[in-house]
RNA sequence: GGGGCGUUAGCUCAGUCGGUUAGAGCAAAGGACUCAUAAUCCUUCGGUCGUGGGUUCAAGCCCCACACGCCCUACCA
């Protein structure tokens, strides 16, 4: 044991540790659909943790707004790029973060002045100090688009085009064609970034994630092609103005210009570096451009890069196309955020692929938050009240059980595993812990049967004990899953008067939940409305 | 073509360094109980671990081949 009372002496000696976690960001374009979604509560459910913990956390989302796309959209709907970035952060981007109740600290846009004016900084530096030159870019160019298509828009030509590349668009053939661009010297960063993955061997997680980046990278890098001449909504190159940035180079800066990089030096000492959750599409962005980008100004790199995986409806990756795609509020207006939170986090290993359908919503939510949980909750302040006139029961030392200790124990060892899985961004294998301790709780109630201690005048302390030891069960799993369902425990805490008994539930120090005891008998309670309503099976889609 | 991941109970998934009778939840069947959201608790049923070889005293796990599925291969979470 000497080892891990080191490992906690260590942790006191480091108080409000930086944690700083980011979510991608969206690009406006999209409409969000529960993948979108899943990012954000996993990101939003770590930070709820560490912040709980007592870390000194920031969490970070926004929107990726410039880019040919998003030009040539709002061009077709008559309106300027921005006018059409700011209608769709409005009404799509920021209502998903209160669909989910996420608990963001910043929103960037990359329209904002801060991320445009650190984006500028952040080139000049690079060109200044060697990292970027001038070159000739080719690439296959379409007449009808009026642009270079990237390879997802190139396709081999049928018919009188046979063996020519042609536009998925026009399926005409494409021209090949040069311009002017200036190019990020990625190529040299190859050795240093393999010697990170080498090193740091949590830099990218999870491990088969790692694997692909270290395959590609031993490919060979090539020189990245960071400007566009061929339209103008992006950030000006600021050495030569009739060139913009690329999309990605721009939108990765988010993570630095976000916490004032270029600007304001002492907060970005304090945040950086950064944890970025990411979806595995966008992986070798990340933990590939984004790390050698950071060399090269001489900034650190990020923290961890963790990619998680896939939505699977149907066995296959969600999409608009296959109408797969669910949008987060068909899923929250019948079973309320804490709920979507829940079931992706509890059902899904993080990291991996993870299927969904209606019917395993359905189940778990009734199975776990309504009949395990929400249940648990209701039976305990139903006879407290019931018994004690709704106030918490004080435990009698003599009648404290075998039992009753079990259950302290347990709450103290699921607090320590949950915990030590966050740190390895096992969310699911935290969340399984924990409820261990709600199934321990409903098993413990019916064994003990305070229901018929209650009958038997010469049983009285052994009731108060019982239901006070449920009763402080509550309390800790109110704090151990509130970074997962807010909503819900918040509800709980209030039914326990613990908010006035020992503060607010965002308060309480998360690894001290399983400490036994915090709620102080005699605290008033007030009725708990039911926390996880059932829901009748309806029209679900199969 | 190159590469990554996966294939374990009806369903969704765990399975650590190779080590005894391969686990969980849900679903299904039976029983107990009544505090509670017809909830809870107990019991039972259920698997030739994708296929074929190999290494080993011992393989779900390591090696080889194959099959099937998903994904990446330079601008979609």
């Amino acid at each position: 044991m000497p080892e891990s009372l080191t490992r906690d002496e260590n942790a006191a000696n480091v108080p409000n540790k930086s944690f700083f976690i980011t979510t991608p960001i969206f690009y406006v374009n999209d409409a969000p659909h529960i993948g979108h979604a899943y990012t954000e509560v996993a990101t939003d459910v770590l930070a709820r943790w560490h912040r709980q913990s007592g870390d000194d956390t920031w969490s970070l989302t926004g929107t990726d707004e410039h880019g040919q796309k998003i030009l040539r959209t709002a061009t077709a709907n008559g309106v300027t790029p921005k006018e059409w970035a700011d209608r769709l952060v409005e009404s799509a981007w920021r209502p998903l973060i209160d669909t989910i109740n996420i608990s963001n600290d910043d929103f960037i846009r990359t329209t904002d002045a801060r991320h445009e004016e650190g984006v500028a900084k952040f080139l000049q530096k690079l060109y200044d100090e060697g990292h970027i030159y001038a070159g000739e870019f080719e690439a296959l160019y379409c007449v009808g688009c009026e642009e270079f298509k990237p390879k997802s828009e190139i396709v081999d030509g049928t018919g009188a085009f046979e063996g020519e590349k042609v536009c998925a668009i026009h399926s005409k053939p494409l021209e090949l064609l040069q311009e002017k661009n200036y190019f990020f010297k990625m190529s040299a960063f190859q050795d240093r970034l393999l010697a990170l993955y080498e090193e740091r061997p949590d830099f990218v997680q999870p491990a088969s994630a790692r694997n692909e980046v270290i395959a590609f990278v031993q490919q060979g890098l090539e020189d990245l092609s960071i400007s566009r001449t061929s339209f103008d909504w992006g950030i000006p190159i600021p050495w030569d103005s009739s060139h913009v940035t690329y999309v990605w180079f721009d939108a990765l800066l988010n993570y630095a210009t976000a916490i004032g990089y270029g600007s304001d030096d002492e907060q970005f000492a304090r945040r950086w570096p950064a944890t970025h959750i990411v979806g595995k599409d966008i992986l070798r962005f990340h933990a590939v451009i984004w790390p050698a980008m950071l060399m090269a100004a001489g900034v650190e790199v990020p923290e961890h890069v963790f990619a998680h995986g896939w939505l699977l409806v149907g066995g296959e990756k969600m999409s608009k196309s296959k109408l797969t795609g669910i949008a987060p509020n068909e899923i929250t207006d019948t079973f309320g955020s804490d709920a979507f939170r829940y079931y992706f986090m509890r059902a899904i290993s993080f990291g991996h692929d993870g299927s969904f359908s209606w019917e395993d919503l359905h189940a778990r939510y009734h199975a776990e938050l309504a009949n395990g949980f929400g249940n648990l909750a209701s039976r305990v302040v139903a006879m407290n009240a019931k018994y004690f006139g709704s106030v918490m029961p004080g435990a009698v030392e003599s009648e404290i059980s075998d039992e009753d200790r079990a259950i302290r124990e347990l709450a103290a060892a699921v607090t320590a595993a949950a915990d030590e899985h966050i740190e390895r961004f096992a969310v699911h294998e935290a969340i399984a812990a924990i409820w261990q301790l709600v199934d321990a709780l409903n098993g413990y109630v019916q064994e003990q049967q305070p229901w018929a201690l209650a009958k038997d005048e010469a049983q009285q302390d052994r009731l108060a004990t019982v239901l006070a030891t449920a009763t402080e069960g509550l309390r800790a799993l109110a704090e151990l899953l509130h970074p997962v369902i807010p909503l819900a425990t918040a509800k709980l805490w209030a039914a326990l008067g613990a908010e006035d008994a020992i503060g607010a539930l965002a308060a309480q120090p998360l690894r001290s939940a399983g400490q036994w005891g915090r709620l102080p008998a005699g605290t008033p309670q007030q009725p708990l409305a039911v926390l996880f309503p059932r829901v009748e099976s309806e029209n679900e889609s199969k």
